[in-house]
DNA sequence: CTTGACCCTGTAGTCACTACAGGGTGTGCA
DNA sequence: TGCACACCCTGTAGTGACTACAGGGTCAAG
């Protein structure tokens, strides 16, 4: 019978903070293992394998709520594949659509920089007046002509 | 003498929520405006202003602890431009990098959802089984053989 | 025995909002 | 005039995904 493992190991294997590992208990996501006399947690592969999907999950941005959808799919089998398909394209769509406006943040933030001449202080900044100018609603060098 | 704008107008010349300004003015980012007799707050152009460079800032994802640097610089003319450089340079590199992880997500999203085909189930659902075996530390399509 | 690293539970804080409770004000309409 | 509704106010709490801390227990080494 081998021993399980504490709270730290679980996070030394997995990279996750033991805070985190406690969050998720507490969140659901994590079944409560069991406890040693001493009272610590005491975990196992299972618990290993599930911290494991979660934390890859997380590493697709995918929510702790639709985490927690597909572990339901995992729990039932029998459950329909189409529904998983949705979750993933649905979280497909976020990213495409944040990336989409991360770019253009890009591309505004780098016309702002662009302001920035030889200048020495803050009263003749480009960038200050540029954000200014914006305030004013006049068109700024980040959005263009949108105003 | 020109009436102020109530908390509504303000948030309908600003597109601004009217808790988001009460939370702007708490967070010490909008001065506290005069007040009406009747204790309604009362706006007038320096606000507008004020409120608008705010919101351009939000708009480039700047934080606000970044925000309410770079007000400090409208403040203080005679500060070092370089400082504001550095601010913007530091938010495009974070602009910049997270860009890069958005990318690398949308790729492993899209080899995940590529895994699924005709299955009408979750037992044979290829996404379950590709989030599983990342589980299991095999090598996945989301993020190739990182592990 | 002491110390320091670990553990525990419960609570609070982070960030940028967003929502709500409970009460006040103003206006239009019956 | 009274009511209903839209607005206002302050203070508090909640959101999501963590992260930090308080106060106390356990363990092992010196």
């Amino acid at each position: 019978m081998k021993t399980g493992m504490r709270i730290s190991e679980l996070g030394a294997a997995t990279g996750v903070d033991t805070e985190t590992i406690r969050y998720y208990e507490k969140a659901g996501l994590l079944p409560a293992p069991a406890r040693s006399a001493n009272g610590y947690r005491s975990y196992g592969d299972v618990h290993l394998e599930r911290l494991a999907f979660i934390r890859h999950c997380r590493a697709l941005d995918i929510s702790l709520a639709d985490t927690r959808r597909l572990l339901d799919f995992l729990a039932h089998p029998e459950a329909d594949c189409g529904d998983i398909d949705q979750l993933i394209d649905a979280q497909l769509a976020r990213v495409q659509a944040r990336l989409a406006s991360m770019q253009a943040l890009e591309q505004q933030l780098l016309a702002l920089r662009g302001q920035c001449g030889e200048h020495r202080c803050a009263r003749d900044c480009g960038i200050l007046q540029e954000l200014v100018a914006a305030a004013h609603g006049e068109a700024c060098a980040c959005h263009g002509s949108r105003t």
